[in-house]
RNA sequence: GGUGGAGUGGCUGAGUGGUUGAAAGCGGCGGUCUUGAAAACCGUUGUACCUGUGAGGGUACCGUGGGUUCAAAUCCUACCUCCACCGCCA
């Protein structure tokens, strides 16, 4: 959420900053609700402040045997104006803050303005190998060594989802260890969080209201499947008042991630490359406001530590502001070379939220004067096994039809060397 | 799922419907004393919003929402959470 008083103070520069993002903000009917609040909270705190000093006044009264049923009278308007004015105030502040929290993020200024063509590439890592034989692309190739079964993911839930099996599980499973043990070597607190969350932890990280029709909605418990590991993680803190050594607080997790991409069907959508459900290792931090935009970078490079570690070459891209979602100041993408489609994947997506999360969550921290103020927060994945796996099956397959076990997963795998 | 009990400030814990933002204790912060520390003593110690250049003034908040009343931490109601016991269960 944005903080209102940049929207009266700087309205012109929301204004721009948000169409920079392709998702204006409402300036105008929100300076206007802004306004009329103000208004009626001044008067019905004007008839409080009243009906306080006269209800203070009716036991001396009565001690005094002084008549009270005049006073009772002239309360009952005041009580019933009281009335009025809340639930007018109530109204508005529904409307106002339905406007608040489908209000976007405005991007930092280091961010470049433009579409998506302005992203800017930050920089390279590896060499695209160019075997001599064809490489087949995941789905060919997972379905041939029997690792890969999309036909079983359609019959058991539907088109989206897909199962592993032998050591395609298994190596889903080393990658989650290998990312969860280097983060953690790193000093990230690892998490196991619940899978499916309330409204307010939705609202809290930004995916309700805005969201809502990518999410998967349990009605009867009114819950939702979490789309990312940041939801319940990043919610930890929410309402909470942290210490300021405290901070930055790093965490990392394991999780499902469940997303209807409604609208998505027949869009590249082959294999496991966009589905329903995968496995994801997410990274989040809580952070100083000082040093949200150095975390962002360390950040970035944990989760390219993983690639590194696994020898899979990538580039890193600055999004630009039509490019950044909802929530977003400023993100990183990492992007692999996948040789079985021939184009860049996007394996993470590395943001700040600035205090937009922290102020949806009221997560805060004390500042050396001993005043509560919004925490920053962060997340990146780090990384995405549905394009992980993929990317190994691809970027480490042989000419005979198997794939190498890439060295750093081996003895996750009880010492495998090659699958097939 | 059933029955019973409970939810008050950082914590423990008082609170007859009417100066209760809320006793007391602990903790925290500042000070006196001390070479220093401890102890003792004194003072101080919530958050948000409205208003004001400021000093300040005002309002709201005792799990959450609704209700009764001139007036609610206090009464009624629904819900949530926790504890205990019963049932079920990986």
């Amino acid at each position: 959420m944005l903080d209102i008083r940049v929207i009266r103070e700087n309205p012109d520069l929301v204004k721009q900053a948000s169409a920079n993002k392709g998702d204006p903000v409402e300036v105008d009917a929100i300076l206007e609700l802004d306004t009329k609040r103000r208004e009626l909270i001044s008067k019905a705190d004007e008839l409080k402040s009243e009906r306080n000093a006269v209800s203070a006044e009716i036991p001396k009264r009565k001690k005094a045997g002084e008549p009270v049923e005049d006073i009772f009278k002239r309360m009952r308007e005041v009580g019933e104006s009281i009335t009025e004015l809340d639930d007018t105030l109530r109204e508005i502040d529904e409307k106002l803050s339905d406007l608040m929290l489908k209000a976007p993020n405005i991007p930092h200024e280091s961010v470049p303005v433009g579409d998506e063509s302005a992203n800017q590439q930050i920089r390279e890592w590896g060499e695209i190998a160019k075997p001599e034989f064809a490489v087949k692309p995941h789905w060919e190739i997972g379905e041939q060594l029997d690792i890969l079964d999309m036909a079983a993911g359609v019959k058991i839930s539907g088109s989206g989802f897909y199962a592993l099996k032998g050591a395609g599980a298994r190596l889903q499973r080393a990658l989650i260890s290998y990312m969860l043990d280097t983060h953690g070597a790193d000093g990230f607190t690892e998490i196991a969080p619940p899978f499916v969350v309330n409204s307010a932890s939705m609202q809290g990280t930004g995916q309700l209201p805005k969201l809502r029709d990518d999410m998967y909605h349990i009605a009867k418990d009114d819950l939702w499947l979490i789309p990312t590991g940041e939801v319940p993680v990043t919610n930890l803190h929410r309402e909470e008042i942290l210490s300021a050594e405290s901070l930055p607080i790093s965490y990392c997790s394991y999780t499902p991630c469940f997303r209807r991409e409604a609208g998505a069907a027949g869009k590249d959508t082959r294999g496991m490359i966009r589905v329903h459900q995968f496995d994801k290792v997410e990274m989040v931090k809580i952070v100083h406001p000082d040093t949200a935009y150095a975390e962002l970078e360390t950040l970035v490079a944990q989760a390219e530590k993983i690639l590194q570690g696994l020898e899979i070459p990538y580039r890193v891209l600055l999004l630009a502001t039509g490019d950044l979602s909802f929530a977003y100041s400023k993100t990183y993408d990492i992007e692999l070379w996948s040789a079985g489609v021939a184009s860049w994947l996007e394996i993470s997506s590395i943001s700040v939220f600035g205090d937009f999360q922290a102020r949806r969550m009221n997560t805060r921290y004390r500042d050396d004067k001993g005043k509560p103020k919004f925490v920053h927060t962060l997340n990146g994945s780090g990384l995405a096994l549905a394009r992980l796996i993929p990317a190994i099956m691809e970027n480490y397959q042989n000419a005979d039809g198997t794939i190498t076990v890439p060295k750093v997963l081996q003895s996750y795998m009880g010492g495998l060397t090659k699958i097939g």
